[in-house]
DNA sequence: AATGAATGAGCCTTCATTCAT
DNA sequence: GATGAATGAAGGCTCATTCAT
């Protein structure tokens, strides 16, 4: 007979959102964007069709929130990995490899989300996009950036396009190509990162 | 009621062809793919609806086909300048300052291009396609690649990943540093390749 | 092998419209506007869903098309009713009857017509509307008026008051007495107009 | 935890309904009824979306109670304004010329609720409806009719089509005229009744 | 009495594509 | 070779309403 708590409405809202979230991942990951309906996500996701878009503004939006919140993840999640380290060079070469471990692992995904920001209209700062960025220049200042501002737009360029290369349909670049190109650039040593999937790709030095 | 001869009904095909590839290249460019229908094409073309979808096997192709065909022209010319040249590396700064410029030039033709070629199903082997592909091989072949089949998509993969580099929406990457960077890569002099816009961008060495 | 001809193209898109509108007035005059949707007018008419879009700018100007045909169709028959008459006077009768009886043969529609045009952006100037506007401001003219733009107005703006006054939920004017108090303050005798569904309604001397 | 004393409640719940009442009126009025949501009007009346509801039975109904309930205060405040009468016609006067004086003063709103009477299911006999009928009821009684319930629904059908009349779109008729249309019917003198705005309107002799 | 997260039916619209001529 | 009327699937979105608290 009262109204639910500030608090345990948040908790449900975070909730909703968080089942939203997810289910994009998941099926845009799989079938692509267009082949993605609201609907669909809102099955999978549990929730009645129009709390998708009662949470996010646009069917865009929603894929761009839920691939920041991926990236997001799994990038404080390799930062964060045992041993951990305060070391800015490696953080640096597990943030490379993190980006573009996800690329590999989940590339339709990718694509998609490639081609999404460069649509017109297809970027949109989101809180979850606020959070990567914010632990992407994390590391580039860590790494001892002299010119956050500057260094950080060129490190997200350099692994966007990167990104894109390792996806290119038809003749796509080796990742460990890329990886290397990349680690070079910046100096970091090969044994750095550890990609989680394994040691150093067959056909590397 | 004559029948029009085999020559003639050519030309009045390829001239069809053309002018909606045009069209195509000039709306797509301007408002993007969404915001552009085949029936926008055909009326700037100055044709009828349905023979977009009579000459093109869908949008998607289409316009792989129009902006194929305007990066194979755009290629063509700056490799056919004058002073004609057959230094291989100084045909390759060449097409690389062309490529980078067309993103320079046309930033929405070519975003919407990128988002296209990544989309699934986005990337189809028109005529056009091939020709572009054909030149930028020979490109390779000319600057002394050993193994132009390891090469060319090399290149392909990289300047695809820079052209969306320099147009990732939010902070992309100068030009100047990316072209820098590809110079160096391929061991080219900053001289070559001459932008037609003019001489090396302030601030760089 | 001929695309078709102009008038048979004219002819074509002429006999689609009308089904359309046709359907509009058979389902709207039935359920009323809300309870009419696209689909169901698109099915009645036996064309696609589509084509209704395709040639109706929306849902309300269609409305707008359809009852303000019925209105000129209606009226036309009235004037040219055998047998025929240049008076002025009885001309003026014949179409306020017609009106009227349009509101009292077709309630459900006129009120939706009614509701349709005070609403918002609800009034179209579209070409039905013209026509109907025409044939009674000639009405007007013929009737004797020295100042049409003044009087027309006035006459349309009395008709459709007298309309809503006739359709007024919950405790309706009688047509009947409506009728003379039109016929009176125009000066024309009660046994001018002849309504088509008989002579004067019971209760009037 | 002490339970509200009944009173108070009551209190609380008047404050409520009023306030989504005056929300109503004052969104609907400046947006127009599609224009306006029950979320709009729940957030003006700072409300929670749900009491909206839990008050009123529906949409439509909120609205025919806000504006009922306005013509009934509107229409209470000119027959109690000082100089007060007991005149019959002179009450009546002020009557017409309360309702007439809504449709110039709030166009969109009376234009709203005239579309919104008229649509099937729009009529709702309301608390609010009641009240005003009362007093329109008596106003005729005093005015001396020897039927009300003959003479009441006819002047309700003329004051609701002189509404119409005034606010069609396009071409409105000029309230001067209606009024004077009406006064005339009535018998009614037109120095009475007074409209709160003035005197006669320019060019009525 | 009041809250607001959640519901979900239903709507209009767009537009690539087809096909008779 | 060319036309354009017609198709019809698909889609995102709004919003009045419900209900647990």
């Amino acid at each position: 007979m009262t109204p639910r708590s500030p608090s345990v409405n948040e908790e449900l809202r975070r909730r909703s959102r968080e089942r939203i979230l997810a289910a994009t991942v998941e099926l845009v990951g799989r079938h692509g964007y267009e082949a993605t309906t609201l609907g669909d996500i809102a099955e999978r996701a549990g929730v009645a069709r129009g709390l998708v878009s009662y949470y996010f503004p646009g069917k865009r939006q929603l894929l761009q929130s839920a691939v920041h919140r991926l990236m997001h993840l799994t990038l404080e999640e390799a930062l964060e990995r045992e041993p951990r380290t305060e070391d800015g060079a490696e953080r640096l070469a597990r943030a490379i490899d993190a980006i573009l471990g996800l690329a590999v692992d989940r590339p339709t995904l990718m694509r998609t989300h490639m081609a999404g920001i460069l649509q017109a209209e297809g970027f949109v700062r989101c809180e979850e996009q606020q959070r990567l960025a914010f632990l992407l220049r994390d590391t580039v200042e860590r790494y001892g950036s002299e010119d956050v501002d500057r260094d950080y737009p060129l490190l997200r360029a350099l692994l966007m396009g990167s990104v894109v290369a390792v996806l290119l349909p038809g003749a796509p670049m080796p990742v460990a190509r890329l990886r290397a190109e990349l680690f070079h650039r910046y100096g970091l040593a090969w044994e750095s990162g550890m990609p989680p999937d394994g040691g150093p790709p067959d056909g590397m030095p």
